[in-house]
RNA sequence: GUGGGUGUAGCUCAGUUGGUAGAGCUCCUGGUUGUGGUCCAGGUGGCCGCGGGUUCGAGUCCCGUCACUCACC
């Protein structure tokens, strides 16, 4: 382990607690203390971007047993606005959920409305490399100069404009317990020189961000704290992320230091556990690190096992939209005929509600006849597969049972497809 | 009974001056990794109501016939 800082000053109202360390890794577990709760490390943060998780009331993300909601920046500045959100009591009471939240920068948006997709991940490269990549048909709705970047609204067409200083004032009107910096994310398809420019801009603006978070911070002492994440770019080049790693965390701004890290842009599956081992080795072992947008049940324990606190995902509520479930034995679709007579839960071995009650058939009829309800039960159940199981990647680094919980697992889960 | 209309994919319908058929939906199968996504991609499926005729060639033109439908007796 190298780049590691002193312990900082206690900060009142977050903090990080390592717990037990995973035999032969870095994968640790720990707890991570917010001004709205706690959360045990490994933990699966579930995502709602627009101040809601789509189709699932509060209560239900709580019986889930989410501990924590990552909205977004730049959707809730421009709907309904920062400055309602903030008139409504902050985002935890605006939206009624009462324990730790999280905001996006906007950042990934720097990159997605830029481009016009947002495949990051497992993308075929080859010959591809681009400083200037727009996907085939789309307009550009973002332009990145070295200030900050300019949206087109996807909503309204109306232009905009987000700054590192920008989002950090966005997110302290949103209110989240934890907030990230904001960065550019690239894609697979940029060349190296722009990978190399890019996470230099990134690392500018942390600076930024950082100044910014301190003045906001001190402007408003009354407020609860807010934890403060850098970002971590670099794509797949190690002395890109190891540099961009090492960068975020030595950095202080008038004594203001990150609190936590997130791990993010073009991660090339194959690449995935190497990325995040450089990144944690260079990041200071007593601060969090979250992964941001990591949920595959192969790439969650690669990721811990390199190092990785926190993930929020938005696949497990975006693919049940579209009638995709997981099951210990794989994912399949629910609304393929082989669901149409099927009168067994999901999953057999699932505690979620919507495997207590229900039926593939009648998930299947519900997707078939368009009924909201599908969704909402589809939702219930992968978002609680996800949880549970990095819920029991954590029960496992405590008493040793890592190994076989991940062999176990993932045999089962892409037993099919190997 | 008379006159008109319509018969093309499971459904609703397109099919240009005749050159062995298309769309949407359905159906089937994939996909979805810091939400531009209640979506995207691909695929199956038709002796064009039936029987004759004209023509090198007919879903298209002609004759007959059957079914459905509308109007009037």
């Amino acid at each position: 382990m190298s780049g590691g800082l002193p312990s900082p000053a206690a900060r009142v109202g977050f903090s990080f607690e390592v717990g037990d360390q995973l035999a032969g890794g870095c994968g640790r577990t720990g707890t991570i203390t917010t001004p709205h709760g706690t959360i045990q490390t490994p933990a699966f943060v579930v995502v709602g971007t627009k101040a809601t998780v789509k189709t699932v009331l509060p209560e239900t993300v709580a019986e889930l047993g989410a501990q924590a909601v990552l909205a977004n920046a730049y959707h809730l500045y421009l709907q309904p606005g920062a400055d309602i959100v903030e008139a409504g009591g902050g985002l935890g009471r605006f939206m009624n959920w009462p324990g730790p939240t999280y905001t996006d920068s906007g950042g990934f948006q720097v990159m997605s409305l830029g481009v016009g997709f947002k495949k990051v991940l497992a993308m075929d490269v080859a010959g591809l490399a681009s400083d200037d990549v727009v996907a085939a048909g789309k307009s550009r709705l973002a332009r990145v100069d070295e200030d900050g970047v300019t949206f087109t609204s996807h909503l309204d067409g109306s232009s905009h404009r987000f700054t590192p200083e920008i989002s950090l004032q966005v997110q302290h009107r949103l209110g989240a317990d934890v907030i990230f910096a904001f960065d550019e994310l690239t894609t697979l398809m940029n060349t190296r020189g722009y990978q190399e420019r890019s996470v230099e801009r990134t690392h500018a603006w942390a600076i930024r961000c950082l100044a910014e978070h301190r003045r906001l911070t001190a402007e408003r002492p009354e407020r609860p704290y807010q934890a403060m994440f850098g970002v971590v770019q670099g794509a797949q080049y190690e002395d890109l992320r190891r540099r961009a790693a090492r960068g975020l965390a030595e950095l202080e701004v008038d004594g203001q230091a990150f609190d936590g890290f997130g791990i993010g842009g073009a991660l090339e599956k194959q690449k995935l556990g190497t990325i995040t081992g450089w990144v944690s080795a260079e990041l200071p072992v007593d601060k969090p690190r979250h992964m941001l947008g990591i949920s595959e049940p192969d790439d969650l324990f690669t990721c811990v096992e390199n190092g990785a606190d926190t993930f929020d995902c938005v696949s497990p509520s975006r693919v049940a939209r579209n009638a995709a479930v997981y099951t210990r034995d794989g994912r399949f679709n629910v609304n393929t005929a082989a669901s149409r007579r099927s009168f067994e839960p999901i999953d057999a071995e699932c505690d979620c509600y919507t495997c207590a009650h229900y039926t593939r058939a009648y998930l299947h009829h519900l997707f078939k006849a368009r009924e909201m309800l599908a969704a909402t039960l589809c939702t219930i159940h992968n978002e609680r597969f996800v949880i549970s199981l990095v819920d029991r990647i954590r029960t496992s680094i405590s008493d040793g049972s890592y190994a076989d919980l991940k062999a176990e697992t993932l045999g089962r889960y892409y037993a099919r497809h190997r």
